[in-house]
DNA sequence: TATGAATGAGGGTTCATTCAT
DNA sequence: TATGAATGAACCCTCATTCAT
């Protein structure tokens, strides 16, 4: 109340810890799921007892919250600060930068799928919020290249659902080190991506070929 | 002790039951996924105590086996008997089939997708057979196909998942009664997935104009 | 649902068990207070494991809530079934009744003032009804007294809270088999509340104008 | 490592710090009960953290044993700081002040008479010996009044125990502002003590002879 | 004197499962 | 086939307390 009676090096011990909790919270919901999951598992991982964990988090729920929420966050953010070549289409950018992104993240991605409904309703609430940000940004794309004849979408929102789960599956059969390098699958679902939004004649899809 | 001292009365009630606990596990599980599920809510809901779901099915981990399966076995045994004008293209065949059934059995899809992670490693293994017995059948499509020159697929192995993991995405937002029928979903879908893997050039999509 | 399926024995091995639960209970609560009493000591002393006490009382405090409940519905109905001579003072009925049931129940009395605090909104307004439904017994007792120039009491309702406040003290202090007998302290403490609200003659109280 | 490197400004702090522990447990110890009173509760009362609790108490029960040590001792020099008229029987003072100081003291009666299990036994045994003391003085007019012929007792010390419970049970049910005036209490109680210890005269006792 | 992090123990409760009846 | 009682393990979380800073 007084201003800074705890030195930094305590803080930045509790900064550590909280890291780590969230690290080992990641990897075991990703690979347990939350429900089964247990505080003790974590605070083993974290090399801590169970109780030093409430000194981070509030409460289980807590954890899950902020993974998620800060995983949505991060994704905005990136892709905000991702950089393409100004000449490259949007669309491409887009893709290959979903891509990469959720390849990276394997875990935080499947977790943000696969934990949605343990979610309390109000993190629920603001979590589908920053999923419907992301997807606009898609839909954005599709409808100003419709208008300029770039594309043919009967349905953007439709649309933009299907080429995000066709690209958000990726993850969950790609391997790395396996038969395809992530460029050749960048590659091969950009081709299908734009060939499914083509205009039906008179293609602009020479860059393809 | 006489030897068929089990009454056909009896035989049939127990099945009565054990369908219940089927019907009550799937919505559960999907609802709250198979570990926040209790075995003495699915007694509640069917109306019989904890441990008499013990004369039906050996262990929790079993109502969800059998329930994966069995959706696994269902969904081959409804594409065997489906029934498409033969001039159908089987392209068009499976994408109707494929949206059609799933947003019939949006619960068994769900649980299916979700709670693989929770099937013992037996369990597991017999249903990713499964899956992939099924996924077969759209590659075989593509791969014909593209013999034939119809289709343009690169690699046709991803090209199925990632057909696969588009059509499955429309459960999750789908709503019946919504703006869209599911007539029109099938219409849009359709599309989509045929210029995405059609021939770059001459497109025999004039059926869809 | 469908009826006794389940044998008599095992619903009597139950409410064995119930029954010892609450004794088990009644005297923790009354040696260390509910709070600091945990559901894995009542286990312990009944002779088995804490979670099957929850087979019998939904929480711990259930078991708190039936016990002082239960002490005043017996105390209430041990007062209907009293048995003293007819021609009794039914103030001196009322005062021996009293103590007698107070030095019999020493825990149930001891716990029904200390743990009130402890029992939930509903619970609480539950045992404080019964509370004064038993002090109206000597309000009664009081007011008729008064009225036929018996006694002369000034206000009744404080008449019987000290009364009762001065009985239900004995307990905390009367040992079995000490200095004074059970009709001993009867004795004295009837000489005292007669004499508390005994009409003023030409009382030696001029010590006070 | 200066020696005298308290400053007289932070001895001062601690000695409010102290103060306040002091009083937010006296609030919560008679509202919840001791054991169910956590020290982060107390420290949030305070505006401190738990460990401060510490620079000022060496553990939780050494604030209750605090609380009830220093009541008791209060009272006693209270008792001995009362100002009575010289002529006033010491009988009412003695009433007239124990109702007085309970009526200002709820809290720390309270918990004076619902903690004292919650005392180890050292501190138990200190407190006992202070009410001891306490009933003593109150044993101690009884008997002279006795000798004198003023009042009849048969057994002073039960009838202290009588009288004590009768006047300590008042702050159970007296609210300021209600229907009677703390001297209107006074005044009641005062006759109900004075006739129970009154001499007999002619009494209508004859059924207990 | 106060903090934030941690401990070690234990809190009430729920769980899948077993089993005599 | 269904019941009610019980088990044994585990659940999330809170506790009083310690201690380096």
């Amino acid at each position: 109340m007084v201003g800074t009676a705890t030195k930094p090096q305590t803080r930045a011990k509790g900064q550590e810890t909280a890291r780590r909790v969230r690290k080992a919270a990641l990897k075991r919901f990703a690979a347990s799921g939350y429900a089964a999951v247990s505080m003790r598992e974590i605070a083993d991982d974290v090399g801590v007892r169970p109780g030093a964990l409430y000194n981070h988090f509030p409460t289980k729920q807590d954890i899950l919250k902020d993974l998620m929420l800060s995983h949505m966050s991060d994704l905005m953010s990136a892709w905000g600060a991702a950089h393409f070549p100004p000449e490259m289409d949007p669309l491409e950018q887009f893709v290959r930068f979903h891509i990469r992104y959720h390849l990276e993240r394997t875990d935080e991605v499947f977790i943000s799928y696969m934990e949605l409904r343990n979610l309390e309703p109000d993190n629920f609430a603001a979590v589908e919020a920053e999923r419907r940000r992301y997807e606009t940004i898609l839909t954005g794309i599709l409808d100003k290249g419709t208008a300029a004849g770039r594309y043919a979408v009967e349905n953007p929102k439709v649309a933009t659902r299907a080429i995000i789960a066709m690209l958000t599956g990726i993850p969950t059969w790609y391997r790395e080190g396996g038969r395809l390098s992530e460029q050749e699958i960048e590659d091969l679902y950009l081709t299908m991506v734009r060939k499914a939004i083509a205009p039906t004649q008179a293609h602009s899809q020479t860059e393809i070929g």
